[in-house]
DNA sequence: GTCTATAAGCAGATAGAC
DNA sequence: GTCTATCTGCTTATAGAC
Protein backbone atom coordinates (compact mmCIF):
# COMPACT_ATOMS: atom_id res chain seq x y z
CA UNK A 1 0.00 0.00 0.00
CA UNK A 2 1.22 3.36 -0.79
CA UNK A 3 1.80 6.12 1.17
CA UNK A 4 -0.88 8.17 0.15
CA UNK A 5 -3.65 5.11 0.05
CA UNK A 6 -1.87 4.60 4.16
CA UNK A 7 -2.70 8.37 4.80
CA UNK A 8 -6.22 8.40 3.76
CA UNK A 9 -7.09 5.17 5.10
CA UNK A 10 -5.84 6.04 8.72
CA UNK A 11 -7.25 9.55 8.33
CA UNK A 12 -11.04 7.80 7.11
CA UNK A 13 -11.12 5.85 9.95
CA UNK A 14 -10.48 8.36 12.75
CA UNK A 15 -12.46 11.10 11.00
CA UNK A 16 -14.89 8.80 11.20
CA UNK A 17 -14.52 8.02 15.19
CA UNK A 18 -13.85 10.96 16.05
CA UNK A 19 -14.78 13.98 14.21
CA UNK A 20 -12.42 16.80 12.31
CA UNK A 21 -11.48 18.93 14.91
CA UNK A 22 -10.97 16.45 17.47
CA UNK A 23 -8.36 14.55 15.18
CA UNK A 24 -4.88 16.37 15.21
CA UNK A 25 -2.57 16.05 12.26
CA UNK A 26 0.01 14.66 14.41
CA UNK A 27 -2.12 11.47 15.68
CA UNK A 28 -2.95 10.65 11.94
CA UNK A 29 0.94 10.61 11.41
CA UNK A 30 1.87 8.76 14.58
CA UNK A 31 -1.21 6.33 13.65
CA UNK A 32 0.42 5.49 10.33
CA UNK A 33 3.56 6.19 10.87
CA UNK A 34 4.41 8.91 8.34
CA UNK A 35 5.87 12.38 8.95
CA UNK A 36 4.54 15.69 8.32
CA UNK A 37 6.75 16.18 5.09
CA UNK A 38 5.11 13.72 2.85
CA UNK A 39 1.41 14.48 4.01
CA UNK A 40 2.40 17.81 3.00
CA UNK A 41 3.89 16.49 -0.51
CA UNK A 42 0.54 14.30 -1.14
CA UNK A 43 -1.42 17.22 0.82
CA UNK A 44 -0.49 21.13 -0.37
CA UNK A 45 -3.70 22.41 0.59
CA UNK A 46 -3.58 20.46 4.34
CA UNK A 47 -5.91 18.59 6.77
CA UNK A 48 -9.30 20.06 4.83
CA UNK A 49 -7.95 18.60 1.20
CA UNK A 50 -7.49 15.24 2.96
CA UNK A 51 -10.77 15.77 4.98
CA UNK A 52 -12.72 15.78 1.57
CA UNK A 53 -10.02 13.04 -0.22
CA UNK A 54 -11.06 10.69 2.64
CA UNK A 55 -14.82 11.35 1.83
CA UNK A 56 -14.39 10.43 -1.87
CA UNK A 57 -12.40 7.57 -1.32
CA UNK A 58 -15.43 6.47 1.56
CA UNK A 59 -18.02 7.50 -1.24
CA UNK A 60 -16.79 4.91 -3.58
CA UNK A 61 -15.74 2.07 -0.76
CA UNK A 62 -19.46 2.44 0.45
CA UNK A 63 -21.13 2.44 -3.44
CA UNK A 64 -19.57 -0.37 -4.43
CA UNK A 65 -19.46 -2.60 -1.13
CA UNK A 66 -23.70 -1.70 -1.06
CA UNK A 67 -23.90 -2.46 -4.57
CA UNK A 68 -22.18 -5.88 -4.05
CA UNK A 69 -24.99 -6.65 -1.28
CA UNK A 70 -27.83 -5.98 -3.27
CA UNK A 71 -26.37 -8.01 -6.06
CA UNK A 72 -25.81 -10.88 -3.36
CA UNK A 73 -29.32 -10.34 -2.33
CA UNK A 74 -33.02 -11.34 -3.80
CA UNK A 75 -34.96 -9.17 -2.06
CA UNK A 76 -33.73 -5.21 -0.49
CA UNK A 77 -35.67 -6.12 2.39
CA UNK A 78 -33.27 -8.85 3.03
CA UNK A 79 -30.09 -6.66 1.90
CA UNK A 80 -31.33 -4.19 4.22
CA UNK A 81 -30.81 -6.97 6.76
CA UNK A 82 -27.28 -8.07 5.85
CA UNK A 83 -26.07 -4.26 5.67
CA UNK A 84 -27.73 -3.29 9.31
CA UNK A 85 -25.79 -7.17 10.60
CA UNK A 86 -22.80 -5.39 8.87
CA UNK A 87 -23.14 -2.18 10.94
CA UNK A 88 -23.74 -4.00 14.23
CA UNK A 89 -20.83 -6.34 13.97
CA UNK A 90 -18.46 -3.22 12.72
CA UNK A 91 -19.84 -1.67 15.94
CA UNK A 92 -18.88 -4.52 18.11
CA UNK A 93 -16.04 -5.89 17.17
CA UNK A 94 -14.61 -2.08 16.71
CA UNK A 95 -16.14 -0.48 19.28
CA UNK A 96 -16.47 2.69 17.57
CA UNK A 97 -18.26 3.83 14.12
CA UNK A 98 -16.54 2.35 11.41
CA UNK A 99 -19.04 1.84 8.30
CA UNK A 100 -21.50 3.88 5.81
CA UNK A 101 -21.82 6.64 8.72
CA UNK A 102 -20.18 9.82 8.94
CA UNK A 103 -22.02 11.58 11.01
CA UNK A 104 -19.71 12.74 13.16
CA UNK A 105 -17.65 14.84 10.25
CA UNK A 106 -21.55 16.02 8.83
CA UNK A 107 -22.29 17.60 12.22
CA UNK A 108 -19.36 19.33 12.40
CA UNK A 109 -18.49 20.38 9.51
CA UNK A 110 -21.58 21.35 7.35
CA UNK A 111 -22.22 24.78 8.84
CA UNK A 112 -18.78 25.34 8.68
CA UNK A 113 -17.19 24.35 5.55
CA UNK A 114 -19.04 24.52 2.23
CA UNK A 115 -16.40 21.74 -0.15
CA UNK A 116 -16.93 19.48 3.42
CA UNK A 117 -20.80 19.87 3.12
CA UNK A 118 -21.02 19.15 -0.38
CA UNK A 119 -18.68 16.17 -0.36
CA UNK A 120 -20.66 14.52 2.32
CA UNK A 121 -24.12 15.51 0.40
CA UNK A 122 -22.78 13.68 -2.43
CA UNK A 123 -22.02 10.77 -0.15
CA UNK A 124 -25.49 10.30 1.36
CA UNK A 125 -27.25 11.15 -1.86
CA UNK A 126 -25.71 8.35 -3.41
CA UNK A 127 -26.27 5.79 -0.90
CA UNK A 128 -30.14 6.86 -1.04
CA UNK A 129 -30.36 6.58 -4.84
CA UNK A 130 -28.17 2.70 -4.65
CA UNK A 131 -31.08 2.05 -1.95
CA UNK A 132 -34.07 4.20 -4.22
CA UNK A 133 -33.17 2.26 -7.12
CA UNK A 134 -33.53 -1.34 -5.54
CA UNK A 135 -36.88 -0.91 -4.26
CA UNK A 136 -38.55 0.64 -7.74
CA UNK A 137 -36.81 -2.77 -9.10
CA UNK A 138 -38.99 -4.72 -7.22
CA UNK A 139 -42.19 -2.79 -7.98
CA UNK A 140 -41.99 0.30 -5.73
CA UNK A 141 -43.05 3.50 -6.83
CA UNK A 142 -40.54 6.22 -7.48
CA UNK A 143 -41.79 8.20 -4.31
CA UNK A 144 -42.24 5.26 -2.30
CA UNK A 145 -38.53 4.11 -2.81
CA UNK A 146 -37.11 7.41 -2.24
CA UNK A 147 -39.28 7.44 0.56
CA UNK A 148 -38.22 4.28 1.98
CA UNK A 149 -34.40 4.61 0.98
CA UNK A 150 -34.66 8.44 2.80
CA UNK A 151 -36.11 6.82 6.08
CA UNK A 152 -33.62 4.15 6.17
CA UNK A 153 -30.42 6.27 5.67
CA UNK A 154 -32.19 8.77 8.35
CA UNK A 155 -32.92 6.01 11.15
CA UNK A 156 -29.42 4.26 10.54
CA UNK A 157 -27.65 7.04 10.95
CA UNK A 158 -29.97 7.89 14.08
CA UNK A 159 -29.63 5.06 15.42
CA UNK A 160 -25.65 4.49 15.00
CA UNK A 161 -25.55 8.02 17.02
CA UNK A 162 -27.83 6.65 19.81
CA UNK A 163 -25.74 3.44 19.73
CA UNK A 164 -22.46 5.82 20.53
CA UNK A 165 -24.19 7.35 23.49
CA UNK A 166 -25.24 4.41 24.78
CA UNK A 167 -22.27 2.15 24.32
CA UNK A 168 -24.38 -0.63 23.11
CA UNK A 169 -25.98 -1.72 19.60
CA UNK A 170 -29.28 -1.98 21.00
CA UNK A 171 -30.86 1.07 19.42
CA UNK A 172 -29.45 -0.29 15.47
CA UNK A 173 -30.75 -3.68 16.16
CA UNK A 174 -34.05 -2.30 16.85
CA UNK A 175 -33.92 -0.55 13.81
CA UNK A 176 -33.08 -3.65 12.06
CA UNK A 177 -36.10 -5.20 13.39
CA UNK A 178 -38.70 -2.67 12.49
CA UNK A 179 -37.48 -1.24 9.29
CA UNK A 180 -38.79 -4.80 7.40
CA UNK A 181 -41.83 -3.96 8.53
CA UNK A 182 -41.70 -0.89 7.64
CA UNK A 183 -41.07 -1.77 4.10
CA UNK A 184 -43.73 -4.26 3.90
CA UNK A 185 -46.20 -1.69 4.89
CA UNK A 186 -45.63 0.13 2.02
CA UNK B 1 -30.87 37.62 32.33
CA UNK B 2 -28.06 36.75 35.07
CA UNK B 3 -24.17 36.28 32.96
CA UNK B 4 -24.38 32.60 34.02
CA UNK B 5 -27.65 31.55 32.00
CA UNK B 6 -26.44 34.28 29.39
CA UNK B 7 -23.52 32.40 28.89
CA UNK B 8 -25.14 29.04 29.17
CA UNK B 9 -27.77 29.67 26.21
CA UNK B 10 -25.21 31.61 23.89
CA UNK B 11 -22.71 28.57 24.13
CA UNK B 12 -25.95 26.25 23.70
CA UNK B 13 -26.54 27.41 20.26
CA UNK B 14 -23.46 27.85 19.16
CA UNK B 15 -22.64 24.05 20.49
CA UNK B 16 -25.80 22.85 18.76
CA UNK B 17 -24.70 24.55 15.85
CA UNK B 18 -20.95 24.06 15.05
CA UNK B 19 -20.07 21.51 17.86
CA UNK B 20 -17.66 21.17 20.59
CA UNK B 21 -14.43 21.61 19.25
CA UNK B 22 -15.37 24.02 16.44
CA UNK B 23 -16.29 26.85 18.46
CA UNK B 24 -13.55 28.96 20.61
CA UNK B 25 -14.19 30.12 24.10
CA UNK B 26 -13.56 33.62 22.74
CA UNK B 27 -16.26 32.79 20.50
CA UNK B 28 -18.47 32.23 22.90
CA UNK B 29 -17.62 34.82 24.90
CA UNK B 30 -17.80 37.25 22.26
CA UNK B 31 -21.35 36.22 20.97
CA UNK B 32 -22.67 37.29 24.88
CA UNK B 33 -20.25 39.52 25.55
CA UNK B 34 -18.66 38.31 28.76
CA UNK B 35 -15.23 38.53 29.74
CA UNK B 36 -12.90 35.36 30.37
CA UNK B 37 -12.68 36.23 33.84
CA UNK B 38 -16.40 35.92 34.23
CA UNK B 39 -16.36 32.61 32.56
CA UNK B 40 -13.69 30.91 34.53
CA UNK B 41 -15.44 32.69 37.88
CA UNK B 42 -18.43 30.34 36.72
CA UNK B 43 -17.47 27.55 35.17
CA UNK B 44 -13.49 26.81 37.02
CA UNK B 45 -13.45 23.82 35.09
CA UNK B 46 -13.14 25.40 31.47
CA UNK B 47 -14.78 24.70 28.86
CA UNK B 48 -16.01 20.93 29.30
CA UNK B 49 -17.62 21.77 32.07
CA UNK B 50 -19.43 24.80 30.08
CA UNK B 51 -20.47 21.69 27.55
CA UNK B 52 -22.05 19.55 29.96
CA UNK B 53 -24.01 22.27 32.09
CA UNK B 54 -25.24 23.20 28.47
CA UNK B 55 -26.51 19.36 27.96
CA UNK B 56 -28.44 19.63 31.16
CA UNK B 57 -29.35 22.56 30.89
CA UNK B 58 -31.01 21.51 27.28
CA UNK B 59 -32.46 18.20 28.87
CA UNK B 60 -34.49 20.56 31.22
CA UNK B 61 -35.81 22.52 28.06
CA UNK B 62 -36.36 20.23 25.56
CA UNK B 63 -38.16 17.84 28.68
CA UNK B 64 -40.49 20.74 29.39
CA UNK B 65 -41.09 21.83 25.89
CA UNK B 66 -41.63 18.08 24.79
CA UNK B 67 -44.40 17.64 28.04
CA UNK B 68 -45.80 20.55 26.83
CA UNK B 69 -46.72 19.85 23.61
CA UNK B 70 -47.71 16.42 24.23
CA UNK B 71 -50.14 18.01 26.90
CA UNK B 72 -51.82 19.96 24.43
CA UNK B 73 -52.34 17.41 21.58
CA UNK B 74 -55.09 14.84 21.87
CA UNK B 75 -52.84 12.04 20.12
CA UNK B 76 -49.15 11.11 19.81
CA UNK B 77 -49.96 11.39 16.54
CA UNK B 78 -50.35 14.71 16.43
CA UNK B 79 -47.99 15.71 18.97
CA UNK B 80 -45.04 14.10 16.65
CA UNK B 81 -46.59 15.99 14.05
CA UNK B 82 -46.29 19.37 16.03
CA UNK B 83 -42.48 18.66 16.90
CA UNK B 84 -41.33 17.93 13.46
CA UNK B 85 -43.42 21.06 12.32
CA UNK B 86 -41.51 22.93 14.63
CA UNK B 87 -38.05 21.78 14.34
CA UNK B 88 -38.49 22.20 10.34
CA UNK B 89 -40.14 26.17 11.44
CA UNK B 90 -36.58 26.45 13.15
CA UNK B 91 -34.72 24.93 10.82
CA UNK B 92 -36.02 27.78 8.39
CA UNK B 93 -35.96 30.68 10.52
CA UNK B 94 -32.09 29.99 11.81
CA UNK B 95 -30.46 28.19 9.33
CA UNK B 96 -28.95 25.93 11.64
CA UNK B 97 -29.93 23.17 14.10
CA UNK B 98 -31.54 24.89 16.71
CA UNK B 99 -33.90 22.66 18.88
CA UNK B 100 -34.30 18.55 20.06
CA UNK B 101 -31.05 17.75 18.46
CA UNK B 102 -27.44 17.65 19.51
CA UNK B 103 -25.76 15.46 17.05
CA UNK B 104 -22.73 17.72 16.19
CA UNK B 105 -21.97 17.52 20.18
CA UNK B 106 -22.61 13.59 20.64
CA UNK B 107 -20.66 12.13 17.75
CA UNK B 108 -17.93 14.30 18.25
CA UNK B 109 -17.58 13.98 22.08
CA UNK B 110 -18.97 10.73 22.79
CA UNK B 111 -15.91 8.66 21.72
CA UNK B 112 -13.74 11.21 23.28
CA UNK B 113 -15.20 12.47 26.58
CA UNK B 114 -17.08 9.77 29.27
CA UNK B 115 -18.83 12.57 31.50
CA UNK B 116 -20.28 14.19 28.38
CA UNK B 117 -21.72 11.04 26.78
CA UNK B 118 -23.26 10.37 29.36
CA UNK B 119 -24.84 13.75 29.51
CA UNK B 120 -25.95 12.79 25.90
CA UNK B 121 -27.57 9.30 26.80
CA UNK B 122 -29.23 10.94 29.55
CA UNK B 123 -30.85 13.57 26.70
CA UNK B 124 -31.76 11.26 24.74
CA UNK B 125 -32.97 8.28 27.29
CA UNK B 126 -35.00 11.35 28.58
CA UNK B 127 -36.86 12.17 25.33
CA UNK B 128 -37.44 8.19 24.09
CA UNK B 129 -39.02 8.12 27.49
CA UNK B 130 -41.13 10.50 26.90
CA UNK B 131 -42.44 9.52 23.78
CA UNK B 132 -42.93 5.95 25.03
CA UNK B 133 -44.95 6.81 27.89
CA UNK B 134 -47.45 9.06 25.75
CA UNK B 135 -47.60 6.11 23.23
CA UNK B 136 -48.21 3.95 26.35
CA UNK B 137 -51.31 5.99 27.22
CA UNK B 138 -52.96 5.39 24.06
CA UNK B 139 -52.79 1.53 24.08
CA UNK B 140 -49.63 0.74 22.47
CA UNK B 141 -47.97 -2.53 23.93
CA UNK B 142 -44.46 -1.68 25.95
CA UNK B 143 -42.09 -2.81 23.77
CA UNK B 144 -44.05 -1.38 20.47
CA UNK B 145 -44.13 2.15 22.33
CA UNK B 146 -40.62 2.03 22.97
CA UNK B 147 -39.72 0.52 19.40
CA UNK B 148 -41.73 3.80 17.81
CA UNK B 149 -39.62 6.31 20.48
CA UNK B 150 -36.32 5.13 19.09
CA UNK B 151 -37.22 5.34 15.45
CA UNK B 152 -38.77 8.85 16.05
CA UNK B 153 -35.68 10.10 18.04
CA UNK B 154 -32.98 8.19 15.27
CA UNK B 155 -34.87 9.24 12.35
CA UNK B 156 -35.88 12.59 12.88
CA UNK B 157 -31.72 13.10 14.57
CA UNK B 158 -30.85 11.60 10.94
CA UNK B 159 -32.70 13.26 8.98
CA UNK B 160 -31.87 16.73 10.65
CA UNK B 161 -28.45 15.78 9.43
CA UNK B 162 -29.67 15.21 6.08
CA UNK B 163 -30.84 18.59 6.01
CA UNK B 164 -27.69 20.37 7.30
CA UNK B 165 -25.85 18.42 4.44
CA UNK B 166 -28.68 19.10 1.68
CA UNK B 167 -29.15 22.83 2.82
CA UNK B 168 -32.87 22.14 2.76
CA UNK B 169 -35.76 20.95 5.41
CA UNK B 170 -37.07 18.09 2.85
CA UNK B 171 -35.52 15.36 5.10
CA UNK B 172 -37.31 16.21 7.75
CA UNK B 173 -40.50 16.85 5.85
CA UNK B 174 -40.67 12.78 4.35
CA UNK B 175 -40.04 11.93 7.71
CA UNK B 176 -43.09 14.11 8.94
CA UNK B 177 -45.02 12.50 6.12
CA UNK B 178 -44.00 9.09 6.84
CA UNK B 179 -44.14 8.71 10.65
CA UNK B 180 -47.97 8.58 11.30
CA UNK B 181 -48.14 6.36 8.64
CA UNK B 182 -45.99 3.61 10.56
CA UNK B 183 -47.14 4.78 14.17
CA UNK B 184 -50.83 3.90 12.51
CA UNK B 185 -49.00 0.42 11.41
CA UNK B 186 -48.01 -0.88 14.70
C1' DG C 1 -18.23 39.21 40.25
C1' DT C 2 -15.88 41.11 36.55
C1' DC C 3 -11.90 42.94 34.22
C1' DT C 4 -7.19 42.76 31.43
C1' DA C 5 -2.89 40.86 30.56
C1' DT C 6 -0.40 37.00 30.02
C1' DA C 7 1.12 32.34 30.27
C1' DA C 8 1.75 27.62 28.30
C1' DG C 9 0.82 24.46 24.92
C1' DC C 10 -0.72 22.68 20.76
C1' DA C 11 -2.63 23.20 16.21
C1' DG C 12 -1.75 23.47 11.24
C1' DA C 13 1.58 24.81 8.05
C1' DT C 14 6.35 25.85 5.87
C1' DA C 15 11.49 25.54 4.67
C1' DG C 16 15.13 23.40 3.26
C1' DA C 17 18.25 19.24 3.60
C1' DC C 18 18.59 14.70 1.79
C1' DG D 1 9.25 11.48 -2.00
C1' DT D 2 10.47 11.78 2.61
C1' DC D 3 12.80 13.78 6.56
C1' DT D 4 13.46 17.26 10.67
C1' DA D 5 13.34 21.68 12.53
C1' DT D 6 10.90 25.66 12.91
C1' DC D 7 7.30 29.32 12.53
C1' DT D 8 2.95 31.44 13.41
C1' DG D 9 -1.31 31.79 15.34
C1' DC D 10 -4.79 30.28 18.13
C1' DT D 11 -6.51 27.66 22.12
C1' DT D 12 -7.56 26.96 26.90
C1' DA D 13 -6.43 28.50 31.19
C1' DT D 14 -4.39 31.52 35.01
C1' DA D 15 -2.96 35.73 37.84
C1' DG D 16 -3.88 39.50 39.96
C1' DA D 17 -6.07 44.24 39.85
C1' DC D 18 -10.47 46.38 40.68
Amino acid sequence: MDTKSLIIDTATNLFQQKGYKSVGLNEILKACKVTKGALYYHFPNGKEELLITCLQALNEAITTDIEDMFRGHLSAKEATQAILVKLIHNLETEGTIIGYTFSSIVSEMATVSEPVRKACSALYENIQHIYTEKFVSEGFSNESASDIALLMTASIEGAMMLCLTQKSTDPLRTIAKLLPNIIKAF
